[in-house]
DNA sequence: ACGAGCGCCTGTCGGC
DNA sequence: TGCCGACAGGCGCTCG
C-alpha cells in the first residue's frame, strides 16, 4: 500500500486541491454509496449512510498510514493498505472498476474509493484516537528525538526490519521505505535492535526521515499499474534493484524474505558483522 | 517476546 | 495462446 509518503501526498491532494481537482475543505457530502461492504468496518453500512450524510469536510490529515477526515459531527477514516486510492472525479466520469465506497458530493463532484484487491479500510467514528491508539510516534515529528529512538530500539530484541514495519512501533514505514532507510544507514534488516550503538541509532532516524522527507517531495512512489502521480519510484537505491549494483559500493543488491517480506539490501554496505 | 505462516483479494508478469 | 506460479506499497491472527 501506500506509506507515508504517499499517504501525505494524496491528502495534501484533496485538501489543497490540484490542477485535476477542487478542494474538498469545505465541502458538503450529500450522500454515500458502500459497493463492497467488508470495506466498512463501523458502524453498519445503515447507520454509515444515514450519519455521514449531511456532514461537511473541515479538514483532512495523515496520522500514519491512516488518513482522516474530520467532518462536521465524525470523523471518517481511510486506511488504504496494499491498493487502496481516493480520487475526486465529476459529473459521469466514475470509474467502473474497484469502486469500493462514493461520496458524492456538491457541484457533481465525487469521491471514490478505488481498491483492486479489497484490503483497505472505512471507519466513521466519533472518538479517533480509538482507532490511532495503538500507533507509535510520527517518524518526523520533532519530539522523537534520536534519545528517545535509541531507547525504544534498546527496550526491544527484534529484527530491525520487522520492528520499523511494526506500527506500533513508528507509524508509517512500510516495506519500500524501511529498505531504502536501512540501506541508507548501512544497517542489515537482520540486525537485532538493542545491538545498535547509540551513533547508528542516530544516523538511522536521519535516515529515515529523510527518505520519508524526499518521498513526500516527490509526492510518493507509483509502482506497477497503480499510478499516482509520484515519482519516488525513480529513485530508489535497493527496492526492485536485485541484481543491479549498490550507488555506493558497485555491488549486486540481494534480496531475502523476512517475514514474507522482500527485503532488498547491500550485502556489503549492509554487514551484520563489524557493525 | 518474538518470528513464521497464513488468510484476506485481485491483478500482472514471466516461463513453459 | 493459455495455464500456472510468483509476486505485489498491509495487517491481524494463530501457533510454536
Amino acid at each position: 500500500m501506500p506509506e507515508l509518503p504517499e499517504v501525505e501526498s494524496i491528502a495534501k491532494c484533496l485538501r489543497n486541491g490540484s490542477a485535476t481537482n477542487p478542494s474538498l475543505i469545505g465541502m458538503c457530502i450529500n450522500s454515500a454509496t458502500l459497493h463492497w461492504q467488508r470495506s466498512l468496518v463501523t458502524p453498519s453500512s445503515d447507520d454509515f449512510i444515514s450519519r455521514i450524510q449531511g456532514q461537511e469536510i473541515d479538514s483532512i490529515y495523515r496520522r500514519g498510514k491512516f488518513l482522516a477526515f474530520q467532518l462536521s459531527r465524525d470523523t471518517l477514516i481511510f486506511h488504504l493498505r496494499m491498493s487502496g486510492d481516493l480520487v475526486i472525479q465529476q459529473g459521469e466520469e466514475i470509474p467502473t472498476r474497484h469502486v469500493r465506497l462514493t461520496l458524492e458530493l456538491e457541484k457533481g463532484y465525487t469521491l471514490c474509493f478505488l481498491d483492486p484487491r479489497k484490503f483497505g479500510r472505512v471507519w466513521l467514528v466519533s472518538q479517533p484516537e480509538n482507532i490511532f491508539a495503538a500507533l507509535g510516534p510520527e517518524p518526523l515529528d520533532e519530539n522523537l528525538t534520536a534519545e528517545k529512538f535509541y531507547a525504544s530500539l534498546k527496550a526491544v530484541k527484534r529484527q530491525l526490519k520487522p520492528l520499523l514495519m511494526d506500527q506500533s512501533f513508528l507509524a508509517g514505514l512500510g516495506n519500500i521505505y524501511t529498505d531504502e532507510a536501512l540501506h541508507r544507514a548501512a544497517i542489515h534488516p537482520l540486525m537485532i535492535s538493542n545491538q545498535l550503538t547509540q551513533k547508528q541509532a542516530a544516523a538511522l532516524l536521519d535516515s529515515i526521515r529523510e527518505v520519508l522527507i524526499e518521498g513526500i517531495q516527490r509526492n510518493g512512489a507509483s509502482i506497477d499499474w497503480v499510478y499516482r502521480g509520484g515519482d519516488f519510484q525513480n529513485h530508489f537505491r535497493v527496492y526492485h534493484r536485485v541484481g543491479e549494483p549498490c550507488y555506493r559500493c558497485g555491488t549486486p543488491i540481494e534480496r531475502i524474505r523476512v517475514g514474507q517480506r522482500s527485503t532488498h539490501f547491500c550485502p556489503n554496505c549492509q554487514n551484520l558483522r563489524n557493525k
